[in-house]
DNA sequence: TATGAATGAGCGTTCATTCAT
DNA sequence: AATGAATGAACGCTCATTCAT
């Protein structure tokens, strides 16, 4: 799977091959079908692995029980933190993502986008809730508040792939946080 | 173009296949090598469409000499009407954006999409100077800021294609502003 | 078509390549599949011109309301020439069959052959039955009769392929018909 | 040998494959080279095994110095016996037939079944003979009688094949030694 | 100008065979 | 001796592109 991740970010989600996974990896084409039957079962295995590390990157690095201010403060700190240590997953992020929308026909190829967004999302809206609830956040929705959070960061992830933005400059988690939490107006 | 519009939108822009696009507008397969020498050439096509549509959308939209934050408030309410109003092209968009990442190997297949987002983004940045330059906004670094406000809206179509959020909700301009403007703390 | 069967007549049933087909019949491999979906289709197609043109080469050459040992006679003749008016058809038989053959797992190839088998047998059945109905056959099972008749003509192509017979062998029919009309004993 | 031969019963010889044999045996693939040079071999092996048993049983069970008519009757018997004794082996004739089919390029995979062919009707062809030299039978030719006895078995076999007769009923042998020896004619 | 039949390079996948353990 | 993970040649099939009509 690494190897399949190593490719896609040198050539882009649309034109994997097979054959250049193979030879990324070290290994010859039928062996990667002795542990994936198909190449759209690779790319849902690269996906897994990739949402598997971000919930236990930032499972992990999220203490529990935060006042909710603080909460968001960690989640944009661990969001972009996971960039730092898990650079080359994340540069093939976007085009999973693709993947992941739903079409007018046939399945999605990977129906689990939109599970581990909702997820996220939800998590997320819980913190928005429990934040206005403590009175300590002003009477925002939610639930936009928590897209928009998930949106903010997924769309500087698009851009730091576009190399329009560098996500481990130091001072942008606080940066961030401050934009989010604060807004911009005076 | 809208043909190969529709396709996308349908099938995903990985499933683009000329015969589908030929059909969709309901031309021979040969005709529409008369109006682009090839397929990638037919997918820029495509995409300068929607950057064009979407800058004349924008551009019109907002008045000049606007108040900072009114700005603001008019460029996100601006974008997400033009989502309802090309919702076709919207529902592609990501498709595109994903061909015009930078790859280790090869030439992007849409270079046209870091220069479209650099535009977008240092005008936006301008209006930020212009804010905090005027004591209306807070001290934020007006380029992460710029950004921030387009990776939200990038991250919002990118749920929307998901199906996880209704952009054409009559409040949503108003709750980003909010958010966006005045952050969500007290 | 025509070409396929050149090739099963040359390389066998088995080692049918559509590269092969393509070349033997001067297309491309691509123009193939404008014809026929499948290789299986292509297999089909085959088949069922084999079957065809064998039902029409046999119903117009016996009479209807024949003597039933006539009819048997002019089934043999007409038999034995339409393996001399298709000889390339008639070399590819036996691969076909094999494929029309019920498997314990999975549907068979050519259903069509068993479909086949039936009718024949089903019509020298018929006549079998009028034969001794007439009181011009010793009272045999007329159906397995018809089977002993059309297994031995089988049994024959089957030699031919081999080489072991030759089928066009003028005296050939009027031997057959004795034997299987007469016996051996006297 | 005899899981390859469950094999080919139950998908056919096409799709005959190495692993499903050395599963079907509760071996390991590579035990399979261990006994077998290659598929070929295997294959080979499987139909001299099937020969062999056939050249057994048959010999066994025809007394030697026979009267010609009823060595035809013992050997119609035989030969139905066998497919019952050895019902499984039977299931696969047909596939392993088709092999041994000269083509115009490439030699035959399976050259046995000629030679087996030519034996079994050389030694059908004698009795023939006997048969017409002391006036037991008419005068057929004795080559074209033998040829077709062997043939309706065949044809028989394959029938049998496909499911359209059952060659265990216990009348057959009588109805096929009348139909054979006395004709249907009266 | 418009077409779609024809093409073949190229890809995903299979499977006979090998060989280190 | 027995194994099965690894291999890559080879095949079925797709689809961007061409070109005769």
């Amino acid at each position: 799977m690494r190897g399949a991740i190593r490719v896609v970010a040198s050539r882009g989600g649309h034109n994997l091959k097979m054959i250049d996974v193979a030879r990324a990896t070290g290994v010859g084409k039928g062996t990667l079908y002795e542990y994936f039957p198909s190449k759209n079962d690779l790319i849902i295995g690269c996906f897994e692995l990739l949402i598997s590390r971000y919930e236990a990157y930032t499972r992990q690095a999220i203490k529990s029980d935060l006042r909710p201010d603080e909460h968001l403060r960690q989640f944009i700190k661990a969001s972009l933190d996971f960039c730092k240590a898990e650079k080359e997953l994340m540069e093939v992020m976007m085009d999973f993502l693709t993947l992941g929308i739903p079409r007018k026909e046939g399945e999605p190829l990977l129906p689990g986008v939109v599970v581990g967004y909702e997820q996220v999302i939800n998590e997320l809206a819980d913190v928005m809730r429990r934040g206005t609830a403590e009175g300590l956040f002003r009477p925002v929705d939610p639930q936009i508040a928590a897209q928009s959070l998930f949106a903010l960061l997924d769309g500087l992830y698009f851009q730091a792939a576009m190399g329009l933005i560098n996500l481990e400059e130091e001072s942008l988690p606080k940066k961030l946080s401050q934009i989010f939490l604060a807004g911009v107006l005076k």
